[in-house]
RNA sequence: GGCGGUGUAGCUCAGUUGGUUAGAGCAUGCGGCUCAUAUCCGCAGAGUCGGGGGUUCGAAUCCCUCCACCGCCA
């Protein structure tokens, strides 16, 4: 039996489930699904990541331990697959003891080996944030992050020696097309590979900073570091959760590693390189995707526009949303959720194509066969050989995650019927009783490739595939193995079917509106804003009354202006003017922009500005205006 | 800055190794049908394929250059 395993990124246990999340498992499910029913032993994998300094410092402050910390928020993950019809047939932790049992054989082959080496480790600790930063990345030394100043530790760690793997991983990226999808984000890997020289990777904590983690076997002074004992979860996992079938299966290596583009080097070099010095193959194939937007705007948590995957479901269902998702990008693009876009492809795709095409089909059905409908008089070759043709067409697009093409190829049936329906007019045929076979024929043949559509969509929405086949008449459940079995005229025939019920009700203009406005509540879909927004930006002018550049900044001045009253202003322009020459000026300053720290030193408003670092210009008038005066 | 990519109809995008009047979906307009979730089917409009130059019998497709935007640089 042919193997198939796939995986998703274990997911970091603190996050709270978001549209990405989903995105990345229904991927991997539609390609689970779809092998199942190939006939082939499918391994689903998907879990979550529990170590690490970010999950002992929430569980601190929550008053945990690490693990009851990560017990409570693995349940957001579990529920969320399930509301959404994930078929994974695991979920690792990385807390499972068997998991780190493995990470910690895998690190004791690599050690002796003389694949680790011990090695002093220097670089800039932010202490309050408890992370490293490096030379490149410090900034007058402070943490780039907090802008608190950093502390330069040097301690012993332990390093993968990585940098040897270098030009192998080139050479087998580039001898290995599909190993890296899409190409766009190959070429990154390749250019990446090429222009820098890869370093060596710490893979050890000292405890004394971090003892939540998996413990190196060959030290226990040390835990693992968190990538490394993640990573190793897809090869772990094989050892302990995946399903049997008879006879053995070799699991690894992985069919496919689907990850979100921001993870891409991570698994790209880090993993790979694990691999090859493990002696191990690399996985088939690993495949980056890109990023959700919402109504145009990039997702952030101060925006306040992360979409809740559980609210989507809950608004439009699991089905709905998981064709959306394939259905409107294609897979490794960016792509936008927006409110108008998700009703317009159940509206028009999902209730009228699909929808009405099996509900105008059972009626005519009912209509004109009370008695049931026999058997059709011929086999309508175009229509049984389109629908046939199929299941290659979605092997090929699935096989590189082309999930928008594969569904193109499914409605190219939908629409095919909907327009056999339109040339023979059952409805005519029906008023002429030497033609009732005929009627048959198309009625049955209209049936048949529903029925055929209903497999095909299996993959991509479950539930309503099966709701599909009841309402054509089929008992039997979708089976694996199911695809290695069509043949057209598999649909019983004398059937009497029942009142269908609509299977994608179509979203109104009202219930649209409403929730467009729901969402536009914050935002506007085009960037477009009303005067009165406008006018909640409150920009004065203001003379400069004193300047100095701001110690260990060579970007940063602090300004005095007065606006009416007098405010300090801090402005990143000090590489395009020096505080003599800003004297007297008169400037735009916005005036309501709620204060901010810049190194520390308080910023009440904001300076307009135009251009990059060098040539930059402030905004000045051009005439003399008392300071204070709006700006309008 | 280095490397990579993108720029095609109002919008979102396809365009395989250069080859007949450049395509699809949505949107818009018109027509047809009445079985159906006011659904379905057909037709139409519009694009000097980012600008300029070159190679070729022939370029959206190859080369050069400029412009704009995007990604990667642990």
């Amino acid at each position: 039996m042919e193997k198939f395993y796939v995986t998703t990124p274990i997911y970091y246990v603190n996050d709270v489930p978001h549209i990405g999340h989903a995105y990345t498992t229904v991927a991997a499910d539609i390609l689970a699904r779809f092998n199942r029913l190939s006939g082939k032993a499918v391994f689903f994998l998907t879990g979550t990541d529990e170590h690490g300094q970010k999950v002992q410092k929430a569980a601190q402050q929550r008053g945990l331990s690490p693990k009851e910390h990560a017990d409570q928020m693995v349940v957001n993950f579990k529920n969320l697959w399930k509301k959404l019809n994930i078929s994974n047939d695991a979920f690792i932790r990385t807390t499972d003891e068997e998991h780190k049992k493995v990470v910690q054989e895998v690190l004791m082959k690599l050690y002796e080996k003389g694949e680790i080496v011990k090695r002093p480790y220097r670089g800039w600790y932010c202490t309050p944030d408890e992370r490293f930063w490096t030379d490149k990345e410090i900034e007058d030394g402070r943490c780039p992050d907090c802008g608190r100043p950093v502390e330069e530790i040097e301690e012993d760690n332990y390093f993968f020696l990585m940098s040897k793997y270098q030009d192998a991983l080139l050479q087998y990226i580039e001898k290995n097309p599909g190993y890296i999808l899409p190409e766009t984000r190959k070429n990154e890997v390749i250019g990446f590979l090429k222009s820098n020289p890869l370093g060596d990777l710490c893979i050890s904590r000292p405890k004394k900073r971090l003892s939540w983690g998996v413990e190196l076997p060959f030290d226990r002074d040390y835990v693992t570091y968190v990538w490394f004992d993640a990573l190793v979860n897809y090869y772990s996992a094989t050892k302990y959760l995946a399903p049997r079938y008879e006879g053995e299966i070799d699991w690894w290596p992985a069919n496919h590693h689907i990850v979100g583009k921001d993870i891409l080097t991570t698994h790209a070099v880090y993993w790979s390189t694990m691999l090859m010095a493990l002696g191990m193959p690399l996985p088939e194939n690993i495949f980056a995707h890109g990023w959700w937007t919402v109504e145009g705007r990039k997702m952030s948590k101060s925006l306040g526009n992360v979409v809740d995957p559980f609210e989507v479901v809950d608004t439009y269902g699991a089905d709905p949303f998981r064709y959306f998702l394939f259905r409107e990008v294609t897979f490794g693009l960016d792509g936008d959720f927006s409110v108008d876009a998700i009703v317009g492809r159940i509206n028009s795709e999902l209730a009228n194509d699909l929808g009405n095409l099996l509900s105008r089909t059972v009626s005519m059905a009912r209509k004109y066969f009370k008695e049931g409908l026999p058997e059709p008089r011929q086999r309508e070759e175009e229509l049984a050989s389109l629908a046939l043709g199929v299941y290659e067409k979605l092997r090929e697009h699935l096989s590189v995650l082309a999930y928008h093409r594969a569904l193109d190829e499914i409605w190219s049936l939908v629409n095919y019927i909907n327009k056999y329906i339109d040339t023979n007019q059952p409805w005519a045929l029906a008023k002429e009783p030497e033609k009732r076979g005929r009627l048959a024929t198309v009625l049955y043949s209209s049936l048949e490739g529903l029925r055929f559509i209903a497999l095909y969509l299996y993959p991509f929405m479950p539930e309503a595939s099966e709701r599909m086949l009841k309402t054509i008449g089929v008992d039997e459940p979708v089976k694996a193995g199911i695809y290695r079995e069509l043949k057209w005229g598999g649909l019983k025939s004398g059937l009497v079917l029942s009142k269908p019920e609509p299977l994608f009700p179509r979203i109104e203009k009202k219930k649209k509106q409403e929730d467009t406005e729901k969402v536009e509540g914050e935002k506007q879909k085009d960037n477009l804003i009303s005067i009165d927004e406008f006018a909640r930006v409150e920009l004065r002018v203001g003379k400069v009354l004193e300047a100095e550049r701001i110690e260990g900044s060579s970007k940063l001045i602090k300004l005095q202006v007065d606006v009416g009253e007098k405010r300090q202003i801090v402005a990143g322009i000090g590489k395009a003017y020096s505080p003599e020459e800003l004297l007297g000026k008169n400037v735009v300053v916005v005036f309501n922009l709620k204060p901010a720290r810049l190194m520390g030193v308080e910023s009440q408003g904001m300076l307009l500005a135009a251009g990059g670092e060098k040539s930059l210009s402030i905004v000045t008038l051009e005439k003399d205006i008392a300071p204070g005066t709006r700006v309008k």
